[in-house]
DNA sequence: TTCGTATATCCGGATTAACGGATATATTAA
DNA sequence: TTAATATATCCGTTAATCCGGATATACGAA
């Protein structure tokens, strides 16, 4: 029985453009970085995407480390993983910045939690 | 006739990740953040890949609008475009800082010019 | 239990991106 | 001219990625 199942895989720089190269990720990451978290409805409902599909970019924003979930009842809540190195805390906050200009994105709802 | 010929197309923070989202880029940018000039054969040479492939890649930093290159004579040199965005700089700076840590670049030959 | 809601995963198809040998272009030298 | 070198572009093949409907899973309420 193993403490870690999965290998943590230490983040590296490439890996971190790959996964914020990607208009809906990148949009995903902004919203979390207004309201500090936010439940995956308010993302679907925001976004105007398929469930499927933002259910799939937050998988992989998780994989990469970027996000964590906490789960409430039924409602996955997502925010960004404040434990990240502080390199990459420093890229996605300017990231955040720039790509809340470049991307005109709806605010929440907050229809649920 | 046209002063500027292609649209300048402003560069977005998905686009910039989605270009350097890619280890053969990154590498050439944090090859060009050391030495501020490089040319092609010393790129080629570094990197150990086919001729082709760097040149497709320059290209693509090219159109980003993330290097720019100048021609002495048959080669060319690529640099970083220093006048670049402010928040476009602040991220490949912190980009290029990690990524050199991550990829391990074989020095520049410094073979031609 | 069973139902309803929220979210995650599956999977086949479409799109995009990377690869690298072959070829074209540009420049210099002879 | 022609030849040689450096770099860019072409193009067919392969690989990676994205999409979203369908389905599975997880939880709370009745």
């Amino acid at each position: 029985m193993h403490a870690i199942h999965t290998a943590p895989a230490r983040l590296t720089a490439a890996e971190l453009c790959k996964c914020l190269g990607e208009e809906l990720r990148l949009s995903l990451l902004c919203l979390m970085a207004v309201d500090r978290e936010v439940c995956v409805c308010d993302l679907v409902a925001a976004l105007e995407a398929p469930q499927s599909t933002i259910s799939r970019h937050l998988a992989l924003l998780r994989q990469c480390g970027l996000v964590v979930a906490r789960r409430q009842g039924t409602w996955m809540h997502y925010r960004i993983d404040d434990s990240l190195p502080e390199w990459a805390l420093t890229i996605v906050e300017e990231l955040v910045r720039q790509g809340r200009q470049d991307l005109d994105l709806k605010p929440l709802s907050g229809r649920c939690c």
